[in-house]
DNA sequence: CGCGATTCGCTACGGCTCGTAGCGTAAGGG
DNA sequence: CCCTTACGCTACGAGCCGTAGCGAATCGCG
């Protein structure tokens, strides 16, 4: 029964008491080789055989960490993550929005991020406990940067209160609209497009203007032409 | 050099001379089979001996009709899609969103639908021809929706040029949001939730009160307290 | 220093999948 | 009636996942 340290991210104590340590370069090394093949070739290319060889590895060593490929993917992604964070003090909630928005951009800009994602959410559609572990390691702690937003939104008096914004709907609509956008419309993410997509995302955020289908709208039938 | 009647859907005059002809049933089988493989195992229990199993039915007969396992998972979903079009004369542009993201959480609601569908986006990730196929032949059909709710609102009056609605925009926004929700999120499309997404997207297609960042804060556009 | 524990590299494997080839047979059309 | 094509079957090559077994290497600890 291994594991311990595997899982991708659980340590905090020496996980190890005795015996041969595992090599900490062996890690980086595999890691930075199953990203790169998942660069090169999708996520059918990356296949424990060819992470094991280009890391200079034995495949022993790479299930020897994580127990499938999948762990190994999680962890692969996890890893390029890292520390999320507004920058400090931004002037209003639209650059805000339009900051989270140009880095889930960026994230999906990168060839081996895209993939592994997609290959992720693929697998995880039958999967319901892959699915949890890509929810809750992958995407959750992306979603604190809009209830950063928020709070800062009310801290700087642009909303009333904290259920102005529906943090689960906002974080849908900007991340399924950017992966929308650069994987299947398969456009890049220019900076015009962010800009009017952010227009958009702020403007639907105001007061409801149009209540659901309040009645019959009192409007001119159709005289155009 | 088979084909002819592959690929999915081009067909058009009796694409046979003489010989002996396929059989319909068997096609009709083959995509049967599929669809209950993909609703049962997912992206991965879609395996073409499999298919040929249950469709009772020679492995030889499905590439004799499609090149990969990639052209019958575009067969079988291309199927379901079925003809679109909005209910005839819908109320308002409201109602005309709210019932295209009905439909696009009614698709992604069939296992069969969301587990090919992101099995093929995930593999085309890093192939441009897939990712081309799946564009036109799965996702541009749908868009047609938008393009149809942005006719008949400029027909109501409800707009006034047809460049008051980014149909590409909106398009990804809406479909990108209903994936990220169900898929990501798995979480159902309630009618809450549909009603309140609904009023999203139609608020943030208004005239834009909040330009891209014009200047220094002038002043909180919304407030209370 | 020696000893137990653990990791590492290597090889080999079983099971599964994709896609193809060869062959004899069935079912149409001119 | 014969030619052409589809069909079913079996077998195959190549590739991948994940595991097992083995000696050798490398650590902590007494």
């Amino acid at each position: 029964m291994y594991e311990e340290s595997a899982s991708g991210q659980a340590d905090g104590p020496p996980t190890q008491r005795k015996g041969r340590p595992r090599s900490t370069t062996a890690d980086d090394a595999i890691l930075d080789a199953a990203r790169s093949l998942l660069a090169d070739g999708g996520w059918a290319g990356l296949t424990m055989g060819d992470v094991a060889a280009r890391a200079g590895v034995a495949k022993t060593t790479l299930y020897r960490r994580w127990h499938s490929k999948h762990d190994l993917a999680i962890a692969a992604v996890a890893e390029m993550l890292g520390t999320l964070d507004l920058p400090d003090q931004g002037p209003d909630l639209r650059a805000d929005i339009e900051d989270v928005v140009r880095r889930f951009a960026a994230l999906l800009g990168r060839p081996e991020m895209r993939t592994a994602l997609m290959g992720l959410v693929a697998d995880s559609t039958s999967d319901p406990a892959l699915r949890r572990r890509i929810r809750e390691e992958v995407v959750n702690p992306q979603k604190r940067l809009v209830v950063e937003g928020r709070t800062r939104a009310k801290a700087r008096g642009e909303i009333a209160t904290p259920d102005d914004i529906d943090v689960d709907l906002i974080f849908d609509v900007i991340a399924g609209t950017v992966v929308q956008h650069i994987l299947v419309s398969a456009e890049p993410a220019s900076d015009t497009w962010v800009q009017h997509f952010t227009t958009f995302v702020v403007t639907g955020m105001l007061p409801h203007p149009t209540q659901p289908t309040p009645e019959p709208p009192a409007r001119p039938p159709l005289e155009a032409k």
